[in-house]
RNA sequence: GGCCCCAUCGUCUAAUGGUUAGGACAGCGGGUUUUCAAUCCGUUAACGGGAGUUCAAUUCUCCCUGGGGCUGCCA
């Protein structure tokens, strides 16, 4: 199958967009087919310098690369290919001249030189009368001389596409299922802008064509334009691909996902920490599901999985509560020294110590199961590298049942313990053992016991528990953490 | 206003012409546990309304209601 992604660089890559993208992706990795990538500029106005690029990158970042049209070049460039080309619509102009030559010749298209004043007066009088904006088809009258004239003169025009006003359009989406659509309803679109540009109608149509796409994916938002898209194919003679119109995604109030209720920008969510597993899984259960209860997918367990006629036809509230969950799981996922690797460089940023600590993967280790997003790492580690601000309040706990009164007599309890502990032997079962026996032998909960110690040894009020902690700090950095509290 | 689309727990969703309407997240309760997290167990919670077809409708049909999308020389 070859599908295609075809963003407009006018902003950064939308999560509904990353989503469509991973649909057409799905499904060209299932039937080994390509995914292209073609970016549409053809709105000089809305274009952001720097986009294209910034889109091509994050699907890169989700694992989504295109196997043809723009992509990154080896040093991260953007560059083109494909036997299609180019793949900027910017670039085809020529290519969308010719093929409305085409139509104007067929009468599938003709001039219309009214203004955009014009245009706004004719629609307001006809939403007075409650009637639909539509064109009038002023210019349709003209005579092939006036027209001629008018051309030859100079004067502003754009293209516009003639719908037989008498047919019933019928499609079926490969999703939302057999669709009707009355010729009278559909509006005489422009093809063709005054500034040579093609609109997205004429630019999807001729490069669909002539890129060989046979499966579209897109936003259910274009579903009311599709008639437009099947009477140009059929005006040109060309075979339409197969339309799969994939579901909105939504606020919580239900309206189109929009900037001003939740973050829309995928670079948001990559700024925030979230992984691209998580992100996409997150995205491929939102409409789709595997009809099966398993909810952690890889994206090759994606590609497996993935069909359309699995996903359902209504828009998805965006749930960032389920988002952070599969976070936590992909979190766990990654295997150890990989997770370590990768909070490396954020600790020692933090820390310079930790750049050259033997015992990083350790003390990584423990945090994995408890971590949500890689920048939380440096501040859940920073008790390995820096002596914590304790307070007496934090040590002493009503919950375990420990007064202040209580905090010199049990940390020295301790102190003795672990003592006799030796330098050598300092490991997670000597320590362990140690503190054991003490609990034992000193008729004390384990609490009393433990949470004073992890208190003292972190400042933290929650952290990995105490036998890990002071075995992953030096005897005598312990020592000394608990020695203060003595006397 | 017109055209088009949609409708199961709060959210993402499953299933079925006959079920105790299932799962996940969140919530709540509990277990484990030195704290938190993680983990385990349990639990609250849904077929928008009305007709029709049928022995039987959440499921099929129609209407209503509600919601959404489009209605640009934006995509």
């Amino acid at each position: 199958m070859r599908t295609r992604f075809p963003p407009s660089p006018t902003g950064f890559l939308h999560l509904g967009g990353l989503r469509t993208a991973l649909f057409a992706w799905l499904l060209a990795r299932k039937t080994k087919g390509t995914f292209t990538l073609r970016i549409e500029d053809t709105d000089k106005t809305r274009e952001v310098a720097g986009a294209a690029k910034n889109i091509v990158r994050t699907l890169v970042w989700a694992g989504l690369s295109p196997d043809e049209g723009v992509m990154l070049d080896a040093a991260g460039q953007v560059t083109e290919r494909g036997e299609y080309g180019p793949y900027h619509q910017s670039k085809r102009l020529d290519v969308y001249k010719k093929y409305t030559d085409q139509l104007l010749a067929s009468r599938h298209a003709y001039h219309c030189f009214c203004t955009s004043e014009r245009l706004d007066q004719m629609r307001k009088a006809q939403e007075a009368r409650k009637q639909a904006p539509m064109y009038d088809r002023t210019c349709l009258e003209l005579s092939e001389e006036e027209v001629q004239k008018r051309l030859a003169s100079g004067e502003k025009h754009v293209i516009r596409m003639k719908v037989p006003r008498e047919e019933t359009i019928c499609v079926t989406d490969e999703i939302y299922g057999p669709l009707v659509f009355k010729g009278h309803t559909i509006d005489d679109q422009v093809l063709m802008k005054s500034d040579g540009f093609p609109t997205y109608h004429l630019a999807h149509v001729v490069d669909d064509h002539l890129m060989k796409t046979d499966m579209v994916n897109r936003g259910e938002e274009w579903l009311s334009s599709l008639p437009k898209h099947l009477l140009l194919f059929r005006a040109f003679g060309w075979e339409p691909p197969r339309y799969a119109h994939v579901p909105l995604l939504l606020n919580k109030d239900r309206t189109k996902l929009s900037k001003r209720q939740n973050d829309v920008a995928v670079e948001d969510y990559i700024r925030k920490g979230y992984l691209p597993e998580a992100l996409i899984n997150f995205l491929a259960l939102l409409g789709w599901n595997p009809g099966t209860t398993q909810e952690l997918f890889s994206l090759q367990e994606l590609i497996d999985a993935f069909s359309l006629d699995r996903v359902h036809k209504s828009g998805a509230v965006l749930d960032l509560e389920k988002l952070d969950w599969l976070q936590g799981q992909w979190m766990r996922k990654i295997p150890v020294q990989e997770f370590a690797a990768r909070i490396k460089p954020l600790v020692a940023e933090k820390f310079p110590a930790a750049s050259t600590d033997s015992k990083f993967s350790e003390r990584a280790t423990l945090i994995q199961e408890r971590i949500t997003f890689f920048p939380e790492a440096p501040d859940m580690l920073s008790y390995f590298y820096e002596t914590p601000k304790v307070s007496l309040d934090l040590i002493a706990n009503s919950k375990q049942k420990i007064s202040k009164e209580d905090v010199p007599k049990i940390l020295s309890l301790i102190q003795e313990a672990l003592s006799r502990v030796s330098d050598a032997a300092w490991s997670l079962r000597e320590v362990t053992t140690a503190l054991e026996s003490l609990i034992a032998t000193s008729g004390m909960k384990k609490g009393q016991i433990l949470w004073p110690l992890r208190a003292a040894l972190t400042g933290r009020e929650y952290s990995p528990g105490a036998y890990e902690v002071a075995s992953l700090l030096s005897k005598t950095e312990v020592l000394d953490r608990i020695k203060k509290w003595i006397v």
